[in-house]
DNA sequence: GTAAACTATGAAGTATACTGTATGGTTCAG
DNA sequence: CTGAACCATACAGTATACTTCATAGTTTAC
């Protein structure tokens, strides 16, 4: 369990983005059972895999709601079996789906690159 | 050539939202040649394939900055041809690494889908 | 035991990408 | 020739995703 500089550097996720996340209901951090002199969080190795994942879908595309509704069906947050292989799937779906325009972006830039080049 | 509205009905994209990219220098109408009397803007096929560009490229995680680059350098704005090929080359190497994001994902989300159903 | 480093909260500020509103001129159907 | 539909600009407002303060308490190294 680590505290949320550790956890930024190894994520390289800035703290404020973190408590930001946390905020926002996508990490959570507990306290330590029996300390009352501080409000510190550790976090631990989900934490960690929750952040990994938050980067890649947003460099994809994704919004924070729509990353959210993926990791709340993750660690089951009060969603029947069937709910959560539901959301599980259509977002596999989008995933497809952005697959196909990154292959058609490819495609015309590869004729772009063609059209440059015999000039 | 088409205004404003026909553009919008052919493409799905607000007109309010094409004189916004048009503003910011991604795609250009052009007035038609002798008529003083308005300043409406005519839009050819080119800003048809732009704005499809546009909405894939925005769908899977590009910046409008990020696009406009690739525009500028698709359509030579005062760039050597060495430099447009830079340009595009990065692009498609941007868009490999976001395929790679995308079967992260899918890996990872078919390994949770698998899990749900076995409890 | 104190200064540096770390933690927390709350609120304000920033960047991006629109979206809406106000205003006013233009075109076209009947 | 007039009213509805369409075009333009400028500017204010909104949503998302942070980022930066300001403030204050806590821990740790010396």
């Amino acid at each position: 369990m680590k505290l949320i500089s550790q956890l930024s550097k190894e994520t390289g996720v800035p703290p404020g983005t973190i408590r930001f996340y946390e905020k926002s209901g996508l990490i959570t951090g507990t306290r330590k059972a029996g300390v009352t002199t501080n409000d510190y969080r550790y976090y631990g190795d989900d934490v960690i895999d929750k952040l990994r994942f938050i980067q890649m879908a947003k460099d994809v595309g994704f919004t924070l709601n729509e990353i959210k509704e993926v990791i709340d069906a993750w660690y089951r947050k009060n969603l029947t079996k069937k709910a959560q292989i539901a959301v599980l799937n259509r977002k596999v779906q989008e995933i497809d789906e952005k697959m196909q325009e990154l292959k058609a972006m490819k495609r015309q830039l590869a004729i772009c690159i063609e059209n440059v080049k015999n000039r």
